[in-house]
DNA sequence: TAATCATAATAGTATTACTATCATATCTTT
DNA sequence: AAAGATATGATAGTAATACTATTATGATTA
């Protein structure tokens, strides 16, 4: 897709040492994603990950002050992707239901190709959002984290979409409520089609998922 | 509201021994849910809980072999709870609209009250199911687990209220999909409204989340 | 009365999630 | 080129976790 030269920029609240301007730091990045991926945070530990990429645990600490805090990282750095994404989707369109349409389809297809030149898997990283990122605000430290500004851009993300919900329908009471729905939505009846297919109606080869949230949405504010 | 005594049966894949059957049984229950929303599941453990009710770690590995297992348990507890209120609230109703509104009633309201004369507080599980289930089935064991018939309850509630989806509406496509929807929805935004409202719109004394979900579903099938 | 059963007590293990210390290699500044 | 700062690595250590195993004890049942 696009052959710019992303820049995320992530939040130093989200990291001891900034993994992006080291190799030590961008091999963490890249290899704890593959990792997760195969292994599920639980099982997932620093120690092997030093192993995996010839560096020590106490290394990785210098970096992340835990999983957790390397788990929210990866979930930041996510959604900073998707908002460049949806900002590049939507400038200079004029069509408020167009906008929306094109991020519904940002925020609930799947990630099937890895278009960033960086160190980031994105196709990974998208499978790690599904299967664990629950896991980075379901925890009893939640209110501190937030308070730290943890979760910004997950909700700098809703609020964006959520501002083209009310532009479309003004009114319309629930915007952010209709939005984290279909994200959270989204990643769940992906993560379900592949391991609780009976709690969804997704059919071979077709984008279910995102037809089924279009419509919902539209549905629902117009 | 019922005065009946509610018979919860749980599969028997779901523990060791039944804690049903004894006072040691029905202490771990009891306390596990206190102590699992006091600390959250990752702080909470055997010997804790062992220390809590008088008893020791190894008598409580009799009943349920790991701390996820009871996890487990809980939500499935849960599931049969919700199944029979759904099937007390729907029998000898014809009207099928009235029966799917009645049962996103159920499947999104607070629960404050504790209902039944049993040693689990309902009130105090809801609260885990919405900040702690969704680590009982993200787990990388799902698939062998969802074969042992661990996540039955729930997958049997989303096919009773989908199939008064596909009553009111034969065609729609994706029934499923909407009550799953509905049901994960509504855990996200109790728990935002809570942690992180800016993902939602709740308003102070409004049954918001109920509200908005029942428009929803209504405006995805008429 | 003997057998069995549930529970308790104790000990032990591998692993986890760190922290602390020190050595070393490299890079920067003067 | 020397001195200082910085990043990394190696090693050790700790308290807690998530169990397993063994044995003792007291209560129930055959």
């Amino acid at each position: 897709m696009e052959r710019l030269r992303i820049q995320i920029t992530i939040d130093p609240a989200l990291y001891t040492r900034d993994p992006e301007t080291t190799d030590l730091g961008r091999k963490i990045v890249s290899k704890s994603i593959e990792m997760i991926d195969e292994l599920g945070f639980e099982k997932f530990t620093f120690k092997k990950l030093g192993l995996a990429i010839n560096s020590n645990e106490s290394s990785i600490y210098r970096y992340f002050e835990s999983k957790h805090a390397l788990l929210v990282y990866l979930v930041s750095w996510y959604w900073s992707w998707i908002e460049y994404k949806i900002v590049f989707a939507t400038t200079n369109v004029s069509d408020p239901s167009i906008k929306l349409l094109s991020c519904i389809d940002l925020l609930t297809k799947d990630v099937i190709e890895d278009t960033s030149i960086s160190y980031v898997n994105e196709v990974i990283l998208h499978r790690i959002i599904v299967a664990e990122s629950s896991k980075a605000y379901h925890t009893k430290d939640i209110d501190k984290e937030n308070s730290k500004g943890y979760y910004k851009t997950y909700k700098r993300v809703v609020q964006r979409v959520s501002d083209f919900v009310t532009d479309i329908h003004p009114t319309y009471e629930y915007p952010h409520m209709l939005i984290s729905t279909v994200i959270e939505g989204a990643h769940h009846q992906r993560y379900f089609s592949k391991h609780l297919p009976s709690l969804t109606n997704v059919c071979e080869g077709k984008n279910n998922i995102t037809e089924f949230y279009k419509e919902l949405v539209l549905n629902a504010i117009k």
